[in-house]
DNA sequence: CGAGAATTACTCAGATTGAGAACAACCAGA
DNA sequence: TCTGGTTGTTCTCAATCTGAGTAATTCTCG
């Protein structure tokens, strides 16, 4: 990967290449996951943030993260995979179901991030429908949904992280079926039509909101049942739906037009 | 970030505290960034890739990449951001223009991509219009452009970060404007059309190609200038255009569609 | 039962799209 | 210099999609 490095075993043979490494020796900097949550309560986007309870910046609010665990060590056994990581700091939060939308955001890397030490930073997403709030009976430190208008100060650099989740958010809802995930495994198409309301932050016209969805091949599938009754205030039973097979939405749904 | 590390100094003052980190304790993985760099040569897509020169895997393709310089050292000053580091990897292996499309297309971190150690590696994607071949003359190991449909093997897990490049920049061109980042700073509109049919692999309805480009708003202007000769077996000179300001294009051109 | 509300169906004008034809400007060779 | 072939650009038209509004259906609440 380096010629700097690779060039001092240019002649040997690759076994004895192998063993002859020290992982401390390339590795200056520190290597840690953070999570976003996303979830939508009463109508609002909420994002899971925990209380800081330690330097530096303790009692700010942060995301759920922590030091990927590159070999088994008395932390406990490595993390195989990245995404590993990112799901295990945030069970160390809150108790998460075991299927959930999981993806990468991207990685925040800048010299000055975090006044300890060179800390590189991999950032997740995840989309999780409403979920109870985080036990407080736990060993866990303090950790609750916040509305994600909420500009109370963060640590380090998380509300950066945080609005360019926002955006990718914002930006996925339009091309692909991402919005089932913010729902339970069957809901209406008037939930559906909240996720985008809630997440885009402006009213869609549920009339042609509908005609799109059920236009649009694999995006939602009929169950045949309807729920239990209308919606606060009176009203028809609405039709239940399931996530169809289509990941990506052909043709999208577009925010910027209504 | 983590309670388990954090929670040692619970009771310190930050400033005594940040002096007591010990980098290499927290650091068993090493951070390397990796550049995939595409532009478009004779209607085809090319990435650049490098001849590894040294174990493991030496003789195959990788991408050109390199290890994050965290701090200050012997091999040169530190990266201090993590494009400042990709930009620098990059130029090891070919002059580069100064302007030039970098974006994080992600980070990849499985226990055994590399065989060597733990390896956490962030790639970036370079989008370039098309460029001489790297030089022979000066201390660069071999690189060339080469065709993406190359499936030849490819070292680590490149191959894999390539198809994830390649799927990324077939989507990026429906809906922004980036498909001019290939082309030199003026450019006629069957240039970027051009570019479409590469990406993509299909061609499109010239006609309605153009009537789309000009009627969204922002993506190219018009320079009032003609290209010097028409297509190859003659023809109409085309107009010359640049590259508008708008960087999200609205409506997108769906691939899906024609 | 009647008022109000949520869901779903329907209508219609305007915009957009896909496909093709037609027109314009240029090159090369006869 | 004429002529056919090639490329770029504009135009036409039917089919489809979209935004907006209206209406019908079916429920809750009082």
């Amino acid at each position: 990967m380096s010629e700097g490095i690779d060039g001092r075993y240019d002649d040997g043979d690759e076994r004895g290449f192998l063993s002859s490494y020290d992982p401390h020796a390339f590795a200056p900097a520190a290597v840690t996951v953070d999570v976003v949550a996303l979830t939508i309560r009463e109508g609002l986007p909420h994002v899971l943030l925990a209380r800081r309870a330690a330097h530096p910046q303790r009692g700010l609010w942060a995301l759920p993260g922590g030091f990927v665990r590159a070999q088994d060590s008395e932390a406990g056994p490595a993390d195989l995979d990245l995404p590993d990581a990112a799901l295990r700091v945030l069970a160390e939060k809150t108790p998460m179901p075991t299927e959930i939308h999981l993806e990468q955001l991207g990685t925040y890397g800048a010299f000055d991030r975090d006044p300890r030490m060179r800390v590189i930073s991999v950032a997740y997403m995840v989309f999780a429908p409403d979920l109870p709030d985080p036990g407080t009976g736990r060993d866990i430190s303090e950790a609750a949904w916040v509305p994600w208008t909420t500009k109370e100060e963060t640590a380090f650099d998380h509300a950066r992280i945080l609005d360019d989740a926002v955006e990718r958010a914002r930006s996925k809802l339009e091309y692909t079926s991402l919005a089932t995930a913010f729902l339970p495994s069957t809901f209406t198409i008037t939930a559906l039509r909240g996720v985008y309301e809630a997440i885009w932050g402006r009213t869609l016209h549920a009339a042609n909101f509908h005609r799109k969805i059920l236009a649009t091949p694999g995006f939602v599938e009929d169950t045949g049942e309807l729920a239990d009754r209308g919606g606060s205030g009176g009203g028809r039973r609405a039709r239940l739906y399931r996530a169809g097979e289509a990941a990506l939405l052909h043709p999208p749904l577009l925010r910027g037009a209504q």
